[in-house]
DNA sequence: GCATTATCCTTGAGTAGGTCAAGTACTTTG
DNA sequence: CAAAGTACTTGACCTACTCAAGGATAATGC
């Protein structure tokens, strides 16, 4: 058996990790405003390096595919990207961006790299660490769900707690 | 002037620091759907170590004091928080964990520090040096916004882009 | 002391960011 | 060539919030 992790250590983890979330996704949602867009057409321009199918997009983002349908038409009512048909399997069109989606990709990435919180402060050598930590955790299995503990409600009152 | 950063490798670290902060939210999810509450209620829950105002509670969160109100109702009926008159502040309302709610927040914290895909898969060294580098990031000015560039739209179709 | 202003909480109405179910068009499978 | 699967769209909905207004209490300036 392990020795007992530090508990404190976790949470302070958990924490400041929690809070780094928040604060990326605020700053993302301030850098989409100033560009005119919504944060999640944001996320989508942001994932538009180059031309692929909806479905595909609905998979990265983690959404139903009837989001993206919203979202495409938003961005595109703007002309920054087309709907294309793909020859090769008609039912599916590709998201494509134009010059001015181009444009607008390029510069929403300049600001992210120039101002997001998750860099701003750290030095290479850092850097380098954080890649190291992150593709640690990227690999660690998802572990679903603890060991079960009975019903909270039946053990109410009965079982001791930690100390403060 | 510095040397260029690396762009692959602030992508990198944007793009896997979005994806475990997705990975997080969904699993503090899976956690509180499991303990028979709402992710926001789960939070508000884990932030209650001790008692403590309801505006103090809507500062923590980064939310309207009015969602605080739903909340609480929805643990309150529950029974696992109570609203108590502050004494000396009789406009305040103190929420305070009841039994069953300090229960429940501790088996929540089990489950979130057994699980949690931040910790899982680091060793002591490795949590340690992340605590290091989430230190310096929390420290970190904030940067409000870049060196704004003249609207996008002047200049889509003139701006070289980089290669590929 | 008293009027003004500020703060804490609540209520009700509204909005953003999505999901779900069903339909059409096309493609793959047997 | 029929059946079943996939890609996208549409419209109805739902959840998680925010906003504006109001009642109660407290702090401030005169």
């Amino acid at each position: 058996m392990p020795e007992a992790v530090d508990l404190a250590q976790a949470e302070e983890i958990i924490g400041r990790l929690m809070e780094l979330s928040y604060r990326m996704h605020e700053h993302f949602e301030t850098i989409s405003d100033g560009l005119g867009v919504t944060r999640a057409e944001g996320k989508m321009l942001h994932r538009l390096a180059s031309p692929r199918s909806m479905r595909s997009m609905a998979d990265s983002l983690n959404c139903d595919a009837s989001y993206i349908t919203a979202l495409a038409d938003g961005l595109e009512s703007q002309g920054l990207v087309t709907r294309e048909l793909d020859p090769a399997d008609r039912r599916v069109r590709q998201l494509v961006l134009t010059e001015r989606g181009h444009v607008m990709r390029a510069e929403m990435i300049r600001q992210v790299h120039a101002t997001t919180p998750a860099l701003v402060g750290l030095d290479p050598a850092q850097r380098a660490t954080m890649v190291e930590l992150l593709r640690v955790l990227a690999d660690a299995p998802t572990v679903v769900r603890s060991p079960v503990v009975r019903s909270v409600t039946k053990s109410a009152g009965q079982q001791p707690l930690p100390g403060k």
